[in-house]
RNA sequence: GGCCCGAUGGCGGAGUGGUUACGCAGAGGACUGCAAAUCCUUGCACGCCGGUUCGAUUCCGGCUCGGGCCUCCA
């Protein structure tokens, strides 16, 4: 039995999938304008993770994860505008950056990556509806989500009205009915990116994306609705009125899953504060599998922070790992390390019980449901490359260590040393890694 | 200001009404020509003040501190 802490009840709640055939989630992914940071993988490899789980506890059932692309938005037209380029430069570099780094993560790609623009049909149907049903009005070349017009709007985050504008930070637009109201559609100027609506020319927001890219792909109502804590207000709130003014009241998600974020210092990290640092640049130091398990340290509602010290500790905790599992095949999985992960994905708890495991396919088996231990020992270890060069050195080595010459048996082993190579002696003899 | 979350040893981080995980780092020992790795042993904690209780790190209240959201944000 899984348990999940879902944010619309605030509580752990059993999760029961609505088709047992079937379990459809949603993740809100990446809006490709620029290079991905390391807070941003904290979402991708946390819902890889929940995935990988009911891949595992439900054997039987199609796993649907749907992760979108948002490929039309403003800083997208800005990054454009900047380099003078046409928006689909922009958006097809940064997506395959993004598919790269979250790869070196070991993050699987989800079974649909739907993208804005490719579903601006379904959107504009949707806005329609909401138009026919009175939650939304036209305006000046926008479309607006009536939000009076909802009186559940406020469910997920836990406003009402008056705390959703008391502290609001931005103008009201004069075309607005009411200040709570948010844009479905807004005009596109001629050289801008748009497309042809009832409304005129312009293109969605950014919350009827999600929606309407859920019910065309997913259905009316998921099972899981994941991404970061930051998105509950406004983004989820907005989804969830959209899509249950727009399907008669039937709920969006089943499930509210919403990540904590990564630290810099004490504030977490974003693009906006200026204090990211990204795959790109820590995948030149470390394995993308060392980021994994760092990410995966803390339990996935936790802030996380990130510092040299938690990198260190997590390579020193896979060489273990790695030791332990050598390069047996996946054997079982340990019922406790899925226990772990079924309470609300505890992962650092199934972190700990992987460190008790002694049976190395057992282990690796385990380790591969957190999407660690993906490659052998011998690749961890030494990494690509040929190694008869390595292996003669060690040769004489040996050679000297037999007629007792130790001088020049550490002179060897000084020199690997220097190159990066470690040399252990063993029972049967001496092995060498990289470190 | 409103809403929400958190505070655990040198670091990361679970968990629990009573004997306090686990990992990393440290110390001692075994092993080794010396190392490394491994194994054994080991020190170190539950923000503050009250309350409930036979007993609280764990439950309740208050406080302090920190963080998040309040229409850019994972």
């Amino acid at each position: 039995m899984i348990r999940l802490y879902d944010t619309m009840a605030r509580e752990k709640r059993e999760f029961v999938p609505a088709d047992p055939k079937r379990i459809t989630m949603y993740v809100c992914g990446p809006t490709v304008y620029g290079r991905a940071h390391i807070g941003n993988a904290r979402p991708a490899v946390v819902f890889d993770t929940l995935r990988r789980l009911l891949e595992h506890s439900y054997p039987d059932a199609e796993i649907v994860y749907a992760r979108n692309v948002t490929d039309v938005d403003d800083k997208i037209i800005a990054a454009a505008e900047a380099e003078g380029v046409e928006p689909s430069v922009i958006t097809e570099r940064f997506e395959k950056h993004y598919i790269e780094d979250m790869g070196a993560l070991g993050v699987r790609e989800p079974t649909i990556a739907p993208h804005a623009t490719a579903e601006i049909a379904p959107m504009i149907a949707m806005i329609g509806r909401l138009i026919e049903l009175g939650h939304a009005y036209a305006a000046e070349g926008h479309v607006l989500f009536n939000v009076p017009s909802d009186p559940d709007y406020g469910a997920l985050s836990r406003r009402d009205r008056d705390a959703m504008l008391a502290g609001a930070r931005v103008e009201v637009a004069p075309y607005k009915r009411d200040p709570a109201d948010f844009v479905l559609w807004k005009p596109s100027e001629a050289n801008v990116i748009g497309w042809d609506s009832p409304w005129g020319r312009g293109r969605p927001g950014w919350h009827i994306e999600c929606s309407a890219m859920i019910r065309a792909h997913l259905g009316e109502t998921i099972d899981i609705h994941g991404g970061g804590l930051d998105l509950i207000f406004p983004h989820h709130e907005n989804e969830i009125a959209q899509s249950r003014c727009a399907h008669g009241g039937a709920p969006l998600a089943r499930y509210w899953v919403h990540n904590g974020f990564v630290d810099m210092g004490a504030e977490k990290m974003s693009k906006s504060l200026g204090n990211v640092v990204t795959p790109e640049e820590l995948l030149k130091q470390h394995k993308g599998e060392t980021l994994r398990l760092a990410l995966l340290s803390a339990h996935y509602r936790s802030p996380l922070p990130w510092t040299e010290s938690l990198i260190a500790q997590s390579k020193a905790a896979l060489d273990r790992l790695y030791r332990t599992a050598g390069d047996m095949t996946p054997g079982e999985v340990d019922p406790a390390v899925v226990d772990a992960l079924s309470d609300d994905l505890n992962t650092p708890l199934a972190l700990s019980r992987l460190a008790a495991i002694d049976d190395p396919g057992v282990l690796r088996g385990s380790a591969m449901l957190l999407g660690l231990l993906g490659e052998t020992a011998e690749g961890w270890f030494r990494g690509e490359g040929a190694s008869t060069d390595i292996e003669q050195r060690i040769a004489a080595r040996t050679e000297a260590k037999k007629n007792r010459d130790f001088a020049t048996a550490d002179l060897i082993r000084d020199e690997l040393k220097a190159e990066g190579i470690l040399l252990e002696d063993g029972p049967q003899g001496t092995t060498w890694r990289r470190v």
